[in-house]
DNA sequence: GACATGCTATTCAATATTGAATGACAACGT
DNA sequence: ACGTTGTCATTCAATATTGAATAGCATGTC
């Protein structure tokens, strides 16, 4: 006959394993050092098991805890969706909502937009999660979730808010020195700004049916807003959303050649219709989405 | 700045949303109700919070605690998910692992192959959750599901065990004092076993393309297993598997009409594929499943 | 009506937990 | 080589937390 262990040790145990480290852990939760260590060692006794191998330069998991971080951030995770939910009253517009998104879509898009709600609203606080995941949402790392694929989990309210066509774009003044390519061999006289990791979410980068790899590339980053800043440094031309490019006075090219469209999707949990700051949040991007995005009057499919 | 809550609190807290009274919240979960008073208080105050009215009665929870009750739930999942993965060693057949499957094949087909295989495995604790939720592994309810529709969520590996043959079925008895119907409108003068509520994950029961409701039953029950049993006790007619029935002497009837075949499926979240006892529950269950639903010798589409 | 039961509220002493302070050690920079 | 920094380990006193015991109250049963 065991007992569940204190829930408080648990949250040091996953503290722990965020940062390698006691010393860490205890700053990061407001505790103690000494604290962390007992947490740990409570835990170790209680369950059985051997978490971590201690060293001067910190803790180092054992495999035993490696395969508990799964759930131990899933724990860490709904604490953090749980001390979100109530962050706030029920009807008032005051309290904290988390949204994810991709990074460029949040810091062109949805920042400003939050930005101008919060100025309506300054009770709500919001944060948002930059993330390529797919599954934030299930994870409750996030209440809503702006994302380029129709979601289909279970229990979500779900807003087509337009669609987006992406291109090949340069800067004005990459294209003075180099002109704008007319053929794919043409474009790979060019330097072109693309991934680095091949991911599966990463998007198909074929040019008339012709797949483009990382070696193509120039100049190569992960990182959405850094390609983004590469091509509006006229580094040379890659991939950007329409919508976002014809803000940015960048020029379009190949543009017969390469022009594949994604829907963009707006969607949150069902049950947080029930508070009125994530109804706020959640009608305040739909409209602001739609406004940047919905350039093609089809029908949401879901409204909330 | 606010700080977060001592987890410990969350812990109390969903005790006490879940039983409705400090006393007993307490015994659930081996503290003493001045202590879960204390916690709530404390909890309230850290929030800036009512969560709950208090009462000889017990505790009612405001609307403000039942908004975090989701996220409440979610947390003890997380909680109880932890605790189960951390139950045994990696690369030892112990510990616990929790098992999601309907009631009525939990009765019938898991209960007899689990029981088998802790004859041969004593150290694995199994526990069978008995639910008709398509998203229990989803919430970390259940290591392991089986269900009689493909799974689709991310992170899963799932195992096409077999494919089910339902249909009409009536014991021997009662088919003595009431020859066994030929036609739709024959059946209709049976005493009809079936659903007492519809529900979305309800089966089809439609005979020759007809939809049966529950004004057409004479005995209705939510429980699989009841409906079972009432066609057991000769109580009429009603729906179950063919591997099941076959099993039980019970008769077919109206079969050139009635015959909708499920497919039965097995379920795991991936990252368990590295823990023994998960492994091995999981290939006990795909083995003794496929014994006695795979008659049809049809690839699975996915393997551990 | 009397008694049993079960709820929350409160008190107070015992126990558990905590963190400031210190020590040992290794790595890094000057 | 020396000083700085940052890690975990340990000690000890202060503080926080806990639960046994009790009180008050309402409900149900005989």
């Amino acid at each position: 006959m065991t007992t569940s262990p204190d829930w408080s040790l648990y949250r040091s145990f996953c503290a722990v394993l965020r940062e390698n480290s006691l010393s860490a852990a205890a700053r990061s939760i407001g505790l103690s050092q000494p604290t962390l260590s007992r947490h740990i060692m409570a835990l170790e006794h209680g369950l059985g098991l051997t978490l971590f191998t201690r060293s001067r330069d910190g803790l180092l998991p054992t495999a035993e805890a490696l395969a508990l971080r799964t759930e131990a951030e899933a724990l860490a995770s709904a604490a953090d969706a749980l001390l979100r939910a109530a962050s706030g009253p029920l009807s008032q517009n005051t309290g904290t909502v988390r949204i994810a998104t991709s990074e460029v879509v949040a810091a062109e898009v949805i920042a400003p937009i939050l930005a101008a709600l919060r100025l309506e609203q300054p009770g709500i606080v919001v944060e948002i999660a930059v993330s390529n995941r797919i599954d934030d949402l299930l994870r409750r790392d996030a209440d809503i979730a702006v994302r380029m694929t129709r979601p289909i989990q279970v229990g979500l309210v779900a807003k087509r808010v337009g669609v987006s066509e992406l291109g090949l774009y340069a800067h004005p003044d990459y294209l003075h020195g180099h002109p704008a390519p007319t053929t794919h061999p043409e474009l790979l006289n060019h330097a072109i700004i693309g991934f680095d990791t091949p991911m599966p979410y990463t998007r198909t980068f074929a040019i008339d049916g012709i797949a483009m790899t990382r070696e193509c590339f120039a100049i190569r980053s992960d990182s959405d807003m850094a390609q983004l800043a590469a091509i509006r440094a006229a580094g040379g031309i890659g991939v950007c959303h329409g919508s976002i490019a014809n803000r940015s006075c960048l020029q379009r090219v190949l543009s017969d050649s390469f022009k594949p469209t994604v829907e963009v999707w707006l969607a949150m949990h069902e049950d947080m219709r029930s508070t009125l700051r994530h109804r706020t949040v959640f009608d305040a991007l739909g409209t602001g989405l739609s406004a940047f995005f919905g350039n093609q009057p089809l029908p949401a499919s879901m409204e909330v």
